[in-house]
DNA sequence: ATCATTAACCTTTTT
DNA sequence: GGTTAATGAT
């Protein structure tokens, strides 16, 4: 611990209101911090500064909405304030609860070691009631049906309440969807039974425990005397209402939000809880970050420009006084694969020009599926990349399969790690045995472990032989679990189940990585038995840490230097110095889903102002006029966020028609080459419907190339297959002319002599 | 019971 | 385009 006064290290490094928010320690706080604003900055001030006043850093709760964000938090921290910061009660929401539920597992009559199921799992689970009910998996599709579910839970909607809610019953019945009820009951039973929560669930079951365990509310209330929330805006109620409760004996609340920057709507989030906040604290402090540290005054004006748009929203006025910077520019290609080929010459460019590392360049996009044509330009041209998030790597089939081994490990009544091993390395248990057992187990109103572990006395015969010897399989990986630690453990899994021979011998490309995967499955868990730090190395403990790991978060290879490609929801928190949000059009950014209602349509505005705000110097959008997708080609039309935008300071490169090179006949895309253009606010041309089909050209009978060198401006040629037109200029060096050609039927196109096959008319 | 072929869905966004 | 669940053949 240093000597100075705790005062004198930040003095210098906050301005006024982030300095008065980092000593306003005691009461009700609210930061409204606009992006950019320092926010972490006074969070991480905040907890220092709390620790050096003698605070014990174990009576500090701080809740984040990323792993990640809470990891960083926490290292920055121990910089300032020295290793105490370990203590610290810093995580997700999901994490923390998680951890409090498993103390507190009894009063629920939850085992401790119950097991946290994924988004997959519940879906699966979802699947199987379905389809035990003969319902129609098209009215009840697995996605929908969850997240009904899942809405409830966020609003602590119980079973009951919902059969007896008059809303939700009838906005169902009136979707076709009346047994939702139904189901969201069955399927909290079989979560139940299998000894199992999902995501929801850890925050749904800690407001149960709060609520019926007053003494274990107040243990808690005393335990944590300073609660911080980071990311206000994006918790939904049940987050709300744990705060609230853990809050009530000390009121020492500080909640950091933004309310431009909520993203998570979708998910329950909602901004009445800023708004709430004054209400519940009427003594409570605000105060209003709004200085920009970040960026260059162009794009916060650009990004204040866009999110003015939106009606709900609290006042504030985000301002830069760095330089005024460059424009925004605007980047128009003809398809995706263009779009990603212009980007990564401009990140080269820029590297030479402003001589910067890869890693200072971001690639932003809005689904996930974008980055296949981003990700191919880059490889092209060298440019080291790395994709966040998309699947993770414990989303990956082989990690499942194995992890799923160890959870039944733990945890025997996992219904849906028992599904997906029971016969994985097939070992002869087919559909009818497994539709026998959960028949057994229905009938006995037990888990099919429970069937499963005393087999002989439901079944005889060569069936129970191969049952019996599954079960006894297990059994003792439990019994071994008790006393080795996790690697020792897993790598005994591994290979007593055959996972690890299934995999080895398949040396198809994909089997290949897929064994290499569970070999860094291994690698990891043998890192965390080596682990001095810490002191259970069971494989329990190991489940506990990786149920809640999302995205790649496990290992941050700090020194590599690559090009960051990420969806804008994961980019949220993060900075660049240049920064690219590709596709920008319209039905992708704002999202086709989006269009149909205000309230959604103004969280793509606040995601696009997410994306806006990440760069710190350089910002460029790009679109393109026509886009793979879902297997086939569609045209795009440009975003309405390009229009929103102020024209003044933006820089438009709209790129010309494609060569003729990569260009194959397709009777829409040359429809629309010829669809006639109107200008709109900022002057980006919408591209409208053809007027009317084009028929592809069939050349003359006697098509013959003629030498490119013999074409000459003011010419008549033909072209194989765009028809007949007229030679308006030629540029380029000799040996390899660019020719400007208007063609009858398709209008101006820029093709290369060399490519193109053209032939002289007489 | 298992393998191979076919159909269907997909693309929001995350703990 | 790609994966994954549902069907059909052996």
């Amino acid at each position: 611990m240093n000597s100075t006064s705790p005062e004198a290290d930040y003095h210098n490094d906050l301005n006024l209101p982030q300095r008065q928010a980092v000593e306003q320690t005691e009461g009700p706080v609210m930061i409204i911090a606009g992006a950019g604003s320092g926010k972490t900055r006074v969070i991480v001030y905040r907890i220092s500064h709390l620790i050096r006043s003698g605070i014990e850093p174990f009576s500090i709760l701080a809740l984040t909405f990323t792993n990640k964000a809470a990891r960083e938090m926490r290292e920055r921290i121990a910089e300032l304030a020295g290793p105490e910061a370990k203590n610290l009660w810093m995580g997700t929401f999901h994490s923390v609860f998680a951890r409090i539920l498993r103390s507190e597992a009894d009063k629920l009559h939850y085992p401790r070691n119950f097991t946290i199921y994924d988004t997959e799992d519940s879906k699966s689970l979802i699947r199987t009631l379905v389809k035990e009910r003969n319902l129609d998996d098209k009215q009840y599709t697995a996605g929908y049906v969850l997240h009904r579910i899942s809405q409830a839970k966020n609003n602590l909607i119980s079973v009951e309440e919902y059969e007896q809610s008059e809303k939700y019953r009838s906005e169902d019945s009136s979707m076709g969807k009346g047994k939702i009820s139904e189901l969201y009951r069955s399927y909290s039973d079989r979560l139940f039974r299998s000894g199992a929560m999902d995501f929801d669930d850890l925050l749904f079951k800690t407001n149960v425990l709060f609520r019926d365990f007053p003494e274990v509310l107040y243990k808690y209330q005393n335990k944590f005397r300073f609660i911080m929330v980071d990311e206000y805006q994006d918790t939904n109620f049940s987050q709300y209402l744990i705060v609230k409760k853990l809050a009530l004996l000390h009121e020492n609340i500080c909640v950091v939000g933004d309310d431009a920057q909520s993203i998570y709507a979708f998910r329950g989030a909602t901004i009445q809880n800023i708004l709430n906040f004054e209400r519940d604290y009427p003594d409570v402090k605000i105060f209003k970050l709004e200085e920009n540290y970040r960026s260059t005054q162009n794009i916060v004006e650009v990004a204040n420009s866009i999110i003015a748009k939106n009606l709900n929203q609290l006042p504030k006025k985000v301002f830069s006084t760095k330089e005024k910077g460059a424009k925004i520019r605007v980047l128009r290609t003809y398809s995706d694969n263009e779009e990603g080929k212009r980007v990564a010459e401009s990140i080269l460019e820029d590297k030479a020009n402003q001589s910067l590392d890869y890693k200072e360049f971001g690639v932003l996009y809005r689904t996930n599926a974008q980055s296949r044509s981003i990700e191919e330009a880059l490889r092209r041209q060298n440019i080291p990349y790395k994709i966040f998030g998309g699947l993770s790597f414990y989303q990956r089939k082989e990690i499942k399969d194995l992890i799923s081994y160890f959870r039944l490990t733990i945890n025997p009544n996992d219904e849906e790690a028992l599904k997906r091993v029971i016969n994985y390395p097939a070992r002869g248990i087919g559909k009818t045995t497994l539709d026998k057992l959960i028949l057994l187990a229905g009938e006995n109103e037990m888990p099919i472990w429970g069937i499963l572990a005393n087999i002989r006395h439901y079944m005889a015969g060569k069936t129970a032989e191969t049952l019996d010897y599954f079960a006894t399989m297990i059994k003792s990986f439990a019994v071994m679990e008790s006393q080795a630690n996790a690697f020792d453990l897993s790598m005994h899994i591994a290979k007593q189940t055959g996972l690890l021979k299934e995999l080895y011998d398949d040396k198809s490309i994909e089997g290949l990585s897929r064994y290499e995967n569970i070999q860094a499955l291994l690698n990891g868990i043998k890192e965390f038995s080596d682990s001095g730090t810490r002191e259970d190395k069971s494989m329990s403990s190991f489940l506990e840490e990786v149920a809640l790991l999302t995205g790649d978060e496990k290992e941050e290879e700090k020194g590599t230097n690559t090009v960051s490609l990420m969806t804008i929801h994961a980019a949220k928190g993060l900075e660049f110095s240049n920064v690219y949000v590709v596709g920008m059009e319209e039905n992708l950014f704002p999202s086709q889903l989006s269009l149909n209602n205000r309230a959604e349509l103004e969280e793509e505005r606040r995601l696009f102002y997410v994306a806006l705000t990440r760069a710190r110097k350089k910002l460029t959008l790009s679109y393109a006029t026509s886009r793979y997708k879902w297997g086939s080609t569609t045209s795009c039309e440009p975003s309405r966020f390009l229009d929103e935008m102020d024209p003044s300071l933006l820089e438009l490169d709209f790129q010309k028609a494609p060569p003729k090179s990569d260009f194959s006949f397709d009777r829409e895309k040359a429809g629309w080459e010829n669809g006639s253009t109107i200008r709109t606010g900022n002057g980006l041309p919408v591209l409208k419907k053809p007027l009317a089909p084009l028929v592809p050209h069939i050349p003359s009978a006697d098509f013959h190339p003629s030498d490119p060198g013999l074409v000459k401006e003011g010419m008549e040629i033909e072209h194989e297959r765009f028809g007949f037109g007229i030679v308006l200029s030629l540029e380029g060096p000799d040996n390899n002319l660019k020719a400007t050609i208007e063609f009858k039927q398709l209008g101006t196109k820029q093709l290369l002599l060399k490519f193109a096959k053209i032939r002289i008319t007489p």
